[in-house]
DNA sequence: TCAATAATAGGAATGATTACTAATTAGTTT
DNA sequence: AAACTAATTAGTAATCATTCCTATTATTGA
């Protein structure tokens, strides 16, 4: 099953290339359908699904119900406002500390780790501001 | 709104309690309803939220369209298998080193950091000898 | 150019989770 | 203990992000 380079999945590649970080599917699709018309969102799914495979793409989630995307070409990681669901990037570079630490700890045995998730949870400058209004957009959020 | 104390939701906590960690919605509903029948999956999802909500109970989302749910009783970590979506767990305690990192790295203005999720992804001792078959799995586990 | 097959568009199906509502309860007050 | 009130429940319908299905199209290697 070699893999071809499509019209549709360099233009999904570049979508999110171009675009900073956290997008979803949706918004994906919505950005390469300005030049292709006829893009379906099924290919969009299909073709994010390939690239995170490949580890081009990073796949994020939340507990939002919901799946953002970014590019995998800087690393950093994320403040998630558990109030109005936004992100924040924090740059930092933990990877070999993180490392070194689990190989320390008991229970990992023969586990073979490729790579990790971190992301910190609370409430954004805004939020703590205004929480009102932003409470209700999490519970739209989280609905399916 | 004073939370009450119903028979279901004390099971529900003694469920999650009881059973070590990682349950689904779905595994609380069918071990609560052996002892009480007319149990209902949506009394299990809100009292999981107000659960979580008071913070005890932690909501575990790994990307694999469902979520798991542990008591917040003991700390620990997750290595979860790309393959065949297992969890396990490492005894680790990272919090205020993380929480002294976070707060030298540039991004997080004024942001209120509440708790964090950390991870780890790779492929578990087992799916390294029969990769095979366990993939399929994974396919069935991510469907909707 | 041409065949082989990966990928696409379009739409239907899936399934975890949430929403809704009438009936039931826990906690409080008389 | 009876009455009261708001929280909670059971049961079921609805939601919606994501996946699946299939006939058609497009890419690539020969």
């Amino acid at each position: 099953m070699n893999l071809r380079n499509t019209k549709q999945r360099q233009a999904i590649l570049d979508a999110i290339e171009t675009h900073g970080g956290h997008l979803t599917a949706e918004d994906v699709y919505k950005i390469v359908k300005r030049h292709h018309p006829r893009l379906s969102l099924g290919t969009v799914y299909r073709n994010l699904r390939v690239l995170a495979g490949q580890g081009t793409v990073r796949e994020l989630d939340f507990g939002m119900a919901i799946t953002y995307f970014e590019t995998t070409k800087d690393t950093h990681y994320h403040l998630v406002c558990r109030i109005c669901s936004g992100i924040v990037d924090v740059e930092m570079e933990l990877e070999q500390k993180l490392m070194k630490l689990v190989e320390q700890a008991s229970g990992v045995g023969g586990f073979q780790i490729e790579n990790h998730r971190l992301d910190f949870v609370g409430i954004c400058e805004a939020c703590q501001v205004k929480p009102v209004q932003a409470a209700k957009q999490i519970r739209t959020l989280r609905a399916r």
